[in-house]
RNA sequence: GGUCCCGUCGUCCAGCGGUCUAGGACGCCGGCCUUUCAAGCCGGAAACGCGGGUUCGAAUCCCGUCGGGACUGCCA
């Protein structure tokens, strides 16, 4: 039987980093058997799903790189995979089940099964221990599924082995609301036997409520999927990852400037790994190698530093043509405005140079700033650290006169040029280019100088220089 | 409280009874390179929660304990 597995979100929010992880698994697992992989939006909560965060989730989910075969906007033969288009089934299986004895309709108000959750608990038993078949039978209200007493509820799972659940800790839980609308059980495992679902691959989480799914699709006269509990994702504090470690939402990593590749493969090496040694991988080659067996049972952290480093790398591994495409829509956002030709041409000159030393496309953006924008003043911290220090102004005077008449006005002839100065002036390299760094770029971090000054134009160049030098009295 | 799950460097991952003086990656520290910052290269510190057992032999199996987590709704 070929493999047909979903990720399920529900539109009530925007795509969490942990959903985005359980599905990339289930879309390697499939692509790694040449199976099915399904999109069902579960949004049998009318009160909190929304059509914007469908679309937030569905554009989140390509733009990770994840495909899917059937689900929302390339439909499929199981219809919209939109439960609030299912309800007349729920409400047909509900029944259904309520006849053959498998299920029930319950009345009682709230108080009243909370006064049996408190004696339960009171008497150290699972909270659902009293919640059970009325005596007299009633004819509306919610419905439960009835749990049968006779024997534990084992399944193995392909992350965490043998699991097993005694029947008396598991609640009567209801199936259908007493409005007629399904509940996540109900709508869930219904889909998952009529859209042939073969194996569950889902958040750990969800750990307490397979029995009930179980026993669900046992009702109905079918057999259940493998499932498949993935860990958790954490902050790096070991918290439950919350909005204090940062983003939570896979849009507000792309956003931020990081590749959809970059977090694909991060996300892949939370909770399983290639070879246990390889950490930079293509989308081939987890699919070939991956499988459900080999996740990892513990719960990861979710660390920004280290997908900031694998950001980088992928960007240093990139074409240039890419990098500059990329790298364009950040630089124009920082600035506010769009690039002229000609100045696109000379971010081309140090383009390469800034390639190398970026993680963040952000980051890249503000470095090459001074290029195209004056800057109000000098970096604080920089020009303490070099401009206060002695001989700054001689090597300001030495080096505006030298380049005045440097020409062609290139890199190498810059270089020609200044290299002349430490020696002349019987300092150190770093003392002589770091003043004019500063001078030149604002700041003591920049891509290389001499690039930069060629990018930058003379005129500018020694208009700049001359602005430091007057700073400094 | 109850049920279930988990426990290897700070973090992610490897290890599935001997080859572990525990391996790789991020981060950290030091060095080289060097005009800054990166990158690159070299080196370093850094972990099997604890206690019993099983075994000739345990990070690996079992039990207990401690710790963490999830769930405990007519949310999903």
């Amino acid at each position: 039987m070929s493999v047909r597995v979903r990720m399920a979100p529900s539109p009530t929010g925007v795509l969490h980093v942990g959903t985005a992880r359980a599905a990339l698994f289930n879309w390697l697992y499939a692509r790694h058997h040449g199976g099915v992989f399904i999109v069902r939006i579960d949004d049998t909560d009318l009160e909190r799903s929304t059509k914007e965060y469908e679309d937030e989730i569905l554009d989140s989910i390509l733009w990770l790189g994840l495909d899917w075969d059937e689900g929302p906007r390339v439909g499929g033969p199981h219809g919209t995979y939109r439960q609030s288009d299912r309800f007349d089934r729920y409400r047909e299986v509900a029944r259904s089940l309520v006849e053959s004895g498998a299920a029930y309709f319950d009345d009682r108000s709230a108080e009243e099964l909370e006064e049996l959750r408190q004696k339960a608990q009171s008497e150290g038993k699972h909270p659902g221990h009293y919640i059970r078949r009325p005596d007299q039978e009633r004819t509306e209200g919610a419905i439960r599924l009835s749990i049968p007493q006779d024997g534990p509820v084992v399944f193995d799972d392909l992350v965490r082995g043998r699991v097993s659940f005694e029947p008396q800790d598991i609640d009567d839980f209801v199936i259908l609301r007493s409005d007629g609308t399904p509940t996540y059980h109900l709508a869930s495992t219904t889909d998952d036997v009529d859209y042939g679902i073969t194996h569950v691959a889902r958040g750990e989480d969800l750990l307490p409520s397979t029995p009930k799914h179980i026993l669900l699709t046992r009702a109905m006269g079918h057999t259940e999927p493998v499932y498949a509990h993935l860990p958790l994702l954490f902050g790096t504090d070991g918290r439950k990852l919350s909005k204090r470690h940062g983003a939570t939402a896979l849009s507000e990593y792309r956003e931020a400037g990081f590749l959809p590749e970059a977090m694909f493969n991060y996300l892949a090496n939370l909770g399983w790994s290639l070879d246990g040694e390889t950490t930079i991988f293509t989308k081939e080659q987890a699919i070939a190698a991956f499988d459900l067996a080999n996740v990892s049972k513990n719960p990861a952290a979710f660390d920004p530093e280290k997908l900031a480093w694998m950001n980088g790398e992928y960007i240093r591994a990139m074409a240039p043509e890419r990098f500059d495409e990329l790298i364009r829509p950040w630089i124009e956002k920082d600035l506010g405005r769009e690039l002229e030709p000609d100045e696109w041409d000379r971010f081309g000159m140090v383009s390469p140079l800034v390639q190398e030393r970026t993680r963040l496309l952000p980051e890249a953006a503000e470095q090459v700033r001074f290029l195209f924008a004056d800057f109000e003043s000098y970096d604080r911290a920089s020009w303490d650290k070099v401009m206060t220090k002695d001989g700054v102004a001689g090597v300001l005077d030495r080096a505006i006169e030298g380049l005045e008449a440097v020409d062609p006005w290139d890199a190498v002839h810059i270089e020609e040029e200044m290299r002349k100065l430490p020696a002349e002036l019987e300092m150190g390299a770093a003392k002589v280019f770091q003043p004019v760094r500063v001078a030149v770029t604002g700041t003591s971090v920049s891509p290389p100088l001499f690039e930069s000054m060629a990018a930058l134009g003379r005129d500018r160049t020694l208009e700049r220089l001359r602005r430091a030098r007057r700073e400094l009295g």
